[in-house]
DNA sequence: TCAAAAGTGTTTCCCCTACACCCATGG
DNA sequence: CCATGGGTGTAGGGGAAACACTTTTGA
């Protein structure tokens, strides 16, 4: 901030924050919107957010809106990007600062904010027309989110505590948007070290339960020390 | 932006841009900061900015602000970060989106803008204490900038147009911090295929031409598609 | 006994790494 | 001729990739 105090009268835009959650639900990557009720955009869908109160740091209105709307709370939350074109509201100009987050969708319940009449989860290769630039923010989380897949634990997030390999292997699957082989993902995966095998298992259908394992957080920060690649096929 | 439109009181926040200058001079990393001669932090050094006007994207004003107070155009202009802490700044609330940005220093000259007193090139590791919250941000770009260094070709921009394959590693090398190895720098570097080698030399002090070379924006994308990683020893 | 998903090894090949000497030039 | 940086090749090891069959279960 280089700016001068002596500036004559200082633009004050509106800030908010959106949020881009997305989920593994019914074996496929999906995000959740809310249908406005108000205008503009009023009966459309957009992303979950809301304009930054005076006292609070922007990460805690992404938190704060987040839980208000969504109920979801204690996620990994990132900062995406800032968007701040001009005309991006067509009511006044509105910066938003863009947040996304990771959850397990089992059992999270949907629950509707005061500012939107439906919450729903969408799959990505299904999304309506969204409101404001929201489709553009859509786009950008996505690639980020495939970026940040490899090179970071993220996945985790998107599963139980308790999970099967397949399970896991299926989430990168899903996002990267190409099958993987499972014998090299395994070894992989295990090979990295942080992988904790349970002596539970899952048992459904007619086939062979299925081992359960759980993401240790502590083996990941000492094995890991940053230079992990998730990389597979 | 799911923000209810009856909201009362909608607060605004004032929105600046910062920039974080990265060059290659006398062979170390360095970046570019103005003294203020303004309160609040008078006298001390910060990050060159300013504020967001009404009509301008966010980007031009990084674009404006960088041009205004160093004259530095056309370069590598990539956003970094929002920071918006309620109390960053001493006045009133300030969010500033920072960026960040790559040039060859050689002949650019540094101009001291209209809210400076001074503008002045500084090594990483000499750095005077910082305004705001600069400190901070100055961290979390050269975090971002070694990290980028792996996975995209960002060490062209803060190089000439033609430049010798010492010039490149030396760029690396003063990033990260570390030494590489220069047969396998030289074999990988190359073998990615995007570098041209011209039919000119550098002849300088009592030693071998060394051969210039140029960076090929158009074969990096085909060749690359994405997924090439610049790491090296 | 059948269907359905879990689980498991080996070989090949390529890339990363480590490492030391000759080349061209100016003074 | 000597000091200085430019430039080059190879051998070994490790990880990525390709590939198919056996195991366990419920119905």
């Amino acid at each position: 901030m280089g700016e001068a105090m002596s500036t004559p009268a200082i633009p004050r835009p509106a800030v908010a924050t959106d949020i881009v959650l997305f989920t593994i639900r019914d074996d496929s990557l999906q995000l959740l919107l809310i249908r406005r009720n108000l205008e503009p955009f009023k009966g459309e869908w957009a992303l979950p957010g809301g304009f930054v109160r005076e006292d609070e740091s922007l990460e805690e209105t992404a938190t704060r809106e987040l839980r208000e709307e969504t109920g979801v709370t204690d996620v990994y939350l990132e900062q995406l990007y800032t968007f701040g074109d001009p005309d991006r509201d067509p009511r006044f100009r509105v910066i938003t600062v863009v947040y996304y987050a990771l959850v397990n969708a089992m059992d999270r319940d949907v629950v509707a904010g005061t500012d939107a009449d439906e919450a729903q989860w969408y799959g990505l290769d299904a999304l309506p027309p969204l409101a404001f630039d929201h489709g553009r923010i859509v786009d950008y989380a996505l690639q980020r989110l495939r970026y940040k897949l490899e090179y970071a634990p993220v996945a985790f997030q998107l599963l139980p505590r308790r999970f099967t390999l397949t399970d896991l292997q299926t989430v990168y699957e899903r996002i990267l948007g190409r099958d993987l082989d499972k014998r090299n993902f395994r070894r992989k995966i295990l090979g990295l070290g942080f992988l904790k095998a349970t002596d539970t298992y899952r048992r459904e259908g007619a086939h062979r339960p299925a081992r359960l394992y759980e993401f240790v957080e502590e083996r990941f920060e000492e094995a890991a020390g940053g230079g992990v690649i998730f990389q597979f096929n």
